[in-house]
DNA sequence: ACAAGATGCTTGCGCTCGCAACGATACCTG
DNA sequence: CAGGTATCGTTGCGAGCGCAAGCATCTTGT
């Protein structure tokens, strides 16, 4: 923010100027990154980032299916959230619900062959999308940079969660 | 503008190894970075990180005060958006609205001094945020790494929009 | 000078999502 | 086995925001 003199001498920190220039550079860029990310896709193909993503991991997934509380987990999402996420998949015919024998207070989420076809069909344009406002603006090397760092704080990240719990 | 980058030829290009490393690792952290600023931000003092982004731009502007529709470009609200969030924080007393007289389509939003001082208050936890879920993670070389990779980003989306227009 | 259009802000509506509460099911311990 | 607790998913509610429409005001062209 602004610089204005805050060094109140306690256990406070402020950013020196490597620090502000990273944290300055990735902030002013992320929102707006993914809005466009979120546009593309979303007048391309007319998905959010979101559907996409449930895309997406289910795709990964064996039998192209995912128990709803894990799927929330990796979507980030809060158990209603992703309920009435999936309402909307459901309706439209890309993600169907079933029942589980084992346990059953348990929904799997099932990508249908429309939603896998759906993926097919809007992933080149995605890829497209990611190289125009991100890749392309990169050299190798940044690239790597990038990469660097941030498999830096997913690892950090990882570990500083581990030992909260 | 569409065709800006990619292989039109056939078969659109996938991402080689260096590519979907940079991207998976970015895409898999920001949003979840993102959002534990934001519960830090909210947990704290009961700020989103979009009102704190209203108190350190209009804290950076002349007077503290900005017009609405340069405020909104700033955050990347609609018209709407920002409407809405001011809403709540001229209800905190945080910043005011005050009629411009050159211009009498035209609301200034103003920082209040209860609006800088509750920044100056948030500030330093913020700070110890943004360090304890990404600075810490990172080594200073990886910091640059990061910093030179968004400050390209933001440099070749600038000149991508600028060409565009 | 005056109509036509551009600009600035607000409002009605719809969408997404988190929180809290709920019913259903599974597990666990005595 | 019974009763308590944990887990899974859904629903009511409210917050935040974009879009389209609306009103007020400024600017432009003739």
């Amino acid at each position: 923010m602004h610089g204005g003199g805050n060094q109140t001498g306690g256990s406070r920190r402020w950013l020196d100027e490597r620090e502000m220039r990273a944290w300055r550079s990735f902030i002013e860029i992320v929102e707006a990154l993914l809005i466009d990310l979120d546009g593309d896709l979303l007048v391309d193909h007319g998905l959010t980032r979101g559907d996409y993503e449930v895309f997406v991991y289910l795709s990964e997934s064996p039998e192209r299916s995912m128990r709803m509380c894990d799927l929330a987990v990796r979507l980030r999402l809060s158990p209603s959230g992703l309920t009435r996420r999936l309402d909307g998949l459901v309706k439209a015919g890309y993600v169907a619900r079933t029942a589980c024998a084992a346990d059953r207070r348990v929904t799997w989420a099932v990508l249908t062959p429309e939603g896998f076809q759906k993926l097919q069909d809007s992933a080149p344009d995605h890829v497209a999308s990611v190289r125009r406002h991100l890749l392309d603006h990169l050299t190798p090397a940044e690239m790597d940079g990038l990469a660097n760092a941030f498999v830096a704080i997913k690892a950090g990240r990882a570990s500083s969660r581990d030992a909260a719990a």
